[in-house]
DNA sequence: AAATTCCTTTGACAAAAATCAAAAAATGAA
DNA sequence: TTCATTTTTTGATTTTTGTCAAAGGAATTT
């Protein structure tokens, strides 16, 4: 898993073999079952994980405890409460695991002294920053320009091996609709 | 002007009076009047800007011709085309200045050659990273899960002093509604 | 000050989406 | 396979929001 975590990284840039062990080294596993929770709202996340099979996804809860889904992270992937590992603020969302899944971790603690140490780990940790930026402003945009249909077709267009396996409900919130509504839209679409 | 940027450095991260020079000896100066662009959709943004005074405008054109406001930025602050910086694609997005303003232009080339330079100044921009990201996050989530009217009061609740200024027709796309209903929102809640 | 332009509000109507309730289909367990 | 549970679809209705057109205000220019 470890040759994994190399490839993943390395499309963002190449760490010599000293810079990779150090964070490599610092790892350690963790198995997630399906429907598990990598981060609880309310609590604060204070670690990354890394998974090379099946995704997570991002839910919040409204006032009326249903849930709205923000995000999914598909496999192979870097994974964190973004916003509270960042201002250790407890999390607003929950991340869960959709699959069994074996977890390489890392914790914030070790994650700082990476980049205190490394330049090129500070980098990455920017290069990965900045992706997930543009992810973000990419569903932002879809939500303000685009139908509902319009987005459902992105979506499946864009991911195609997953979207099959996510149960419409938890797509539905994800494209700001609901369940009825996204059955519709796919009746009329097929 | 260049006393601000220190400032507004600093809160992200100290540097030393070398590397400070470094990114200031780098920018010119560039003014622009209001309603000019600092970045158009379809070219590739290749800089970023500091301005003190004012703010800028982010907005999408649809098919129809319409504008979609994405996002304000306001003073003081970092601006440049995320998305179009970082991947070297043409713009989606309109930046447009909304006063008129001096701006504090630094080269994505020497950009690079700061981060690559400088592991304080690769940190930096990995910390302005996170929070766009976290920022984008929000206004995805206050679409997601807020009514309109919520996620106005809250804009007017957190920039109290810009909102007033923002004519109402820019306001109501980054809402993700019409002005005509941001216009009845507004009656109810007054 | 009058005139022009731009911005905001209002009303009437149409369209889109939400809600509620129930049936149908798919999935997983015994 | 059958049963039980979960997920998806459908229909009827209500609510929300959009659209279009026009009027009212505000601000700016001449």
């Amino acid at each position: 898993m470890k040759e994994q975590l190399r490839q993943y990284l390395n499309q963002y840039i190449q760490l010599n073999e000293n810079e990779f062990c150090a964070i490599a080294n610092l790892m350690s596993e963790k198995y997630l079952r399906k429907k598990e929770h990598f981060v609880k709202a309310t609590s604060i996340c204070n670690k990354v994980a890394f998974f090379t099979k099946g995704y997570f996804r991002f839910y919040y809860l409204t006032k009326n405890g249903d849930e709205i889904t923000s995000d999914f992270y598909f496999a192979p992937n870097i994974v964190t409460s973004y916003t509270s590992l960042i201002t250790c603020n407890p999390s607003d969302v929950y991340v869960q695991a959709m699959d069994d899944m074996k977890l390489l971790i890392l914790s914030k603690s070790d994650l700082e002294k990476l980049y205190s140490q490394y330049h090129n780990i500070d980098r990455v940790g920017r290069l990965i920053a900045e992706k997930v930026a543009i992810n973000s402003e990419q569903h932002l945009l879809s939500l303000l320009n685009q139908t509902a249909e319009e987005r459902y077709r992105n979506l499946i267009n864009n991911n195609p091996e997953f979207i099959q396996k996510i149960p419409l409900q938890y797509i539905s919130s994800y494209l700001g609709i609901t369940q009825e509504t996204l059955s519709r839209v796919r009746r009329k679409i097929k």
